[in-house]
DNA sequence: TTATCAATCGCATAAATATGTTATCTCCAT
DNA sequence: ATGGAGATAACATATTTATGCGATTGATAA
């Protein structure tokens, strides 16, 4: 039986999420809320396996709930409600931990279908949350026009300088002479466009060379 | 009516795949290949609405494949299929423009449903996938840990730091003495358990205090 | 074949950085 | 008022870095 909280201030929708759900069999509404204001309380007293939560609750709103919940339980599974794929949101609730991202449009046997994939581990998404998290994604990720023809050995050294490594280390750690990490070193700054070790490290981060 | 193409290497997923498309309505395969090595060619001469794209092939890989299709492709919907959720090849996939990642264990209804949504713009994720992603996506977001307890004047100079300024010219433009400077950048260094400049950049890097 | 380039090394020197110690001054909290 | 923390500053010294001007080797491309 899977035991489940809702947070969400519409009486409405409240009312028929609860009614679905109760009515299906191998799931059970514990309790039904308008708002988060004692989310923890109500969490900790309950103890549900699933929380349904409306992201769009005036006051303290969903991922401020989502929040406050994660704090001090990372087991629960909570599912977030919306009625807009809103880019923003969804970022939000993702990197505040939260299991799932569904639209409220979403058919009765679809929600269904999410909170047992949500219980069982796994992450439900509406279509059109997913196309948004992987363009999210592959856009925070594309960087790496230039990648300043570093020959492979000046990549190493690069490597290390990141690392935090002294030339001597360096030399060291490549088996060769300091004067050799010298020159590389030199010709990297000549291919970066900088004159110090922490530019280049620097610029490393930046451009994602490492 | 949903044309496909399907990529994959194992004769009896390809002819189970294809039968089981061809025989539900609003589906047809119109090709089936074992592997990618013209890949290119048979999109633009088959112009399908989605592929089906097995990761696990030998000689040219799913993820190739991808690549080579998105290359000169942006439009047609391309479908990972695979064993494994396989964190590598999930962010490989993703970044390179999959519109959907499904583990070959899905159930027959289920894939239908995830072509289906895939062609109308959707972005199917069976849920173990969706938690890779949501995972990869969360951890690597992770918003501030410590900040190293660092005072106003030293971020301002570890700013200073990361820009690539040396002493001199973080002194001038502070309006302070080069030795002051040298307090703060000593300060720095305790704070942060480093002792170079360089690893002081790398560690505000990856640490996003900057 | 010649020319280029990556990788290797040496020497020299100036500049920058790292480290230690010490000392005001001000603000803030006990 | 007393102590602590932050910002400021000076002085000394050892180490590291940055840069210039070389050189040899081997692989590879024109």
């Amino acid at each position: 039986m899977t035991k489940l909280l809702i947070y969400e201030d519409n009486p409405q929708l409240r009312e028929g999420l609860t009614m679905l759900i109760n009515g299906s069999d191998g799931f059970e509404v514990l309790a039904a809320f308008k708002n988060c204001n004692n989310v923890v309380e109500e969490v900790a007293a309950w103890k549900p396996d699933v929380i349904l939560m409306d992201i769009d609750m005036p006051g303290i709103n969903g991922i401020e709930g989502l929040k406050k919940i994660r704090a001090v339980n990372d087991e629960v599974k909570i599912l977030m409600l919306t009625v807009f794929d809103d880019n923003k949101n969804v970022f939000q609730a993702i990197s505040n931990g939260a299991n799932g991202y569904v639209l409220k449009k979403t058919p009765p046997t679809k929600l269904l279908e999410y909170i047992a994939e949500a219980q069982s581990g796994g992450a439900p998404m509406t279509a059109s949350i997913a196309t948004q998290v992987l363009k999210m994604f592959s856009s925070m990720n594309n960087e790496r026009g230039e990648d300043y023809n570093l020959s492979e050995r000046e990549k190493q050294v690069l490597q290390f300088l990141v690392e935090g490594y002294s030339y001597k280390m360096i030399a060291s750690e490549m088996f060769i002479a300091i004067d050799t990490v010298r020159s590389h070193i030199k010709k990297i700054y000549e291919k970066l466009h900088v004159n110090s070790k922490s530019e280049a490290v620097a610029k490393a981060f930046k451009d994602k060379l490492v």
